[in-house]
DNA sequence: GACGTAACTGTACCACAGGTACAGTAACCT
DNA sequence: AGGTTACTGTACCTGTGGTACAGTTACGTC
């Protein structure tokens, strides 16, 4: 019998974040206590400060990871969807129908629901957490601003319409369906509510 | 000089509802202490306890008090509208209209504040508060596809629609518009989101 | 092979929040 | 006069976030 001498860890921050994630994303940032993530992955408290000198800079870096993975997601969706498509407009609804696919498939993975868990327990986050939060919605308008806007050069809009409104619309249809899909335990309704945001989009523009 | 004798109060228990409400929609649920609320209300410790078995309890009272404060002003705000109007879809438009000035006079205000807090911090509440957060989901649902099954029996739309998915499109932008206003600390994103779903009814059923 | 650094452990301690458990009391209603 | 309502006071317990700091162990580097 070898003796499994305990080995240094290098990825037990990652760990941490990993284990914290889950945890928020079930039970909400305030429900998870330090305790038991240290028991999770087998360190001591002293373990857990010496990664994060406090629960905050735990929320920081979530959302950092958070927003960095959902950049990419956006990004490789919206670049397979224009692949398909040279049209401005036709390329936005596949995407949009890519979208709606992936948020059926895994809802919870979202980061907006960490921004909102993070909006609505504002006393507990420092000014950092609530610009790093504030910065990445302002990301997603620019992101789908300049596709409205190239749409609205092809496609001129059957009625007036504010883009930068437009673009918001479909993040705050993301949130708001993911409190509507916990409010009522059902996860399709996110999912419909973006399909929903594509017909409004194809009536505004389509000729 | 008149001693005031410490007069017994019958309204203790509206005043702490009061009083955590403003603190709840202030800084969120876990952050509103028990002790700041007694001290603001004049009390101990014990006549909190006396008044609510527990914090489940009171946010249960809160939310049951917002819900029907809610459901008041919608019933008075589409009231009105269907006074000055007799078309279904013109009716719902108006009432639209009437409910995006309202929130954009009082955002904070809105019970879906308190539903998403509740929602975010999960584990926090029982059952029946969870029950009841659903149920008031529900009720606007229905009370939004009755008027929608009325003007989709006048104007055909345009495009298939679900009825149910569009009924929650607005209790979806108006949980999802708190989120944004928050993160971006900009309330008029709420009212400005309503008056989109209106122009979207509007390019669906109007001829 | 010595030396510094990264990644921890261990111990001790603190404040505050959410309770629990009762016994007592003052005002009000009948 | 007696019961109910609306509390007060005291004491005590748990869990959570956090501080302080000294000690330890593996690893890479010179």
């Amino acid at each position: 019998m070898l003796q499994q001498v305990p080995r240094r860890r290098t990825d037990t921050r990652e760990r941490l974040l990993g284990l914290a994630e889950q945890a928020i994303l079930a039970k909400g940032f305030a429900s998870t206590s330090i305790d038991e993530l240290i028991a999770g992955v087998g360190i001591t408290k002293s373990g857990f400060f010496y990664h994060f000198r406090d629960k905050n800079e735990l929320a920081r870096a979530l959302l950092e990871r958070h927003i960095a993975r959902d950049r990419e997601l956006l990004d490789d969706i919206f670049r397979r969807a224009d692949e398909l498509n040279d049209d401005p407009l036709h390329g936005f609804l596949v995407g949009l129908k890519l979208f709606a696919e992936m948020m059926d498939a895994l809802p919870q993975a979202h980061p907006g629901c960490l921004a909102a868990t993070l909006c609505y327990q504002d006393q507990l986050f420092d000014r950092t957490v609530h610009a790093l939060n504030a910065e990445s919605v302002l990301a997603w308008r620019r992101r789908f601003r300049a596709r409205l806007e190239a749409i609205a050069a092809s496609y001129p809009p059957r009625q007036p319409v504010d883009l930068d409104a437009l673009a918001d619309m479909l993040s705050t249809l993301v949130e708001g369906g993911l409190v509507m899909g916990r409010a009522l335990k059902d996860p399709t309704i996110l999912p419909r509510q973006i399909l929903l945001f594509r017909d409004f989009l194809r009536l505004t523009f389509a000729p």
